[in-house]
DNA sequence: GTACTATACATTGGTAGACGAGGTATCTGA
DNA sequence: TCAGATACCTCGTCTACCAATGTATAGTAC
């Protein structure tokens, strides 16, 4: 039942890998995992939509990697800039807004 | 701050349009107003998004539809079908999973 | 009788971005 | 040596959200 396909995810990505990102420095591959963990298998983010949305939000500043290598293996750790992190705020907020707004028409639609 | 524009809604215009017209036989322009309302302007469904969404919604067969004069003024008023109140039950469950879960990141990104 | 606003429906073209499918390469363990 | 996990990537498609624009009628004001 991983919530893909189906729904529309539409900013949730971006969303939560700037949370977690935000967290500490990681890399794709253990970003990808680390949403199925978290979030219980109920969100996916696919390797087609994880790796357009790291380059595209370090092109927009909002990331800045570096390669290293660990563990045998060349990795690019993702960490946020101040303006990530700006980003992360309003994000979060805006999500939360649409939410409540959502959630007051689901329980009190009839009464407005 | 009406959410609109910026943030993709993923939706969003699917789940309250059906929501509020699993309440009361409703009309396209009476919708709009109302997730306005109910929303405290948090939301905003524009027409380019609510008739198209509207039409389609029938096509699919979870919504009908009748013409009816009143106030001076024709309106289309929709309501659901039967299976269109078994898409709204799942449309619900599903916005809420994925829900609970980005929750659970934005809080608890850490450990989990 | 004309201008404005609210009501009520609709379509069109553009676009973001989520998605599946596919591709490369390395490391580990059986 | 072969499978499977790790780790990165791109491409083409398709959904559906969005702004802009168009039509028409009703009511109000001047």
């Amino acid at each position: 039942m991983s919530e893909r396909n189906t729904t529309r995810m539409a900013g949730v990505p971006e969303l939560v890998v700037l949370r977690l990102v935000a967290e500490r420095e990681m890399y794709g591959y253990a970003i990808a995992r680390r949403i199925k963990l978290v979030s219980r298998d109920a969100l996916t983010v696919g390797e087609g939509v994880l790796y357009p949305a790291l380059h595209a939000l370090e092109a927009r500043g909002l990331l800045r990697s570096r390669s290293a290598r660990a563990d045998g293996r060349t990795r690019i750790y993702y960490q946020l800039t101040p303006r990530g992190r700006r980003h992360l705020a309003r994000l979060t907020a805006s999500w939360r807004r649409v939410n409540q707004a959502v959630e007051r028409i689901l329980t009190d639609a009839g009464r407005g």
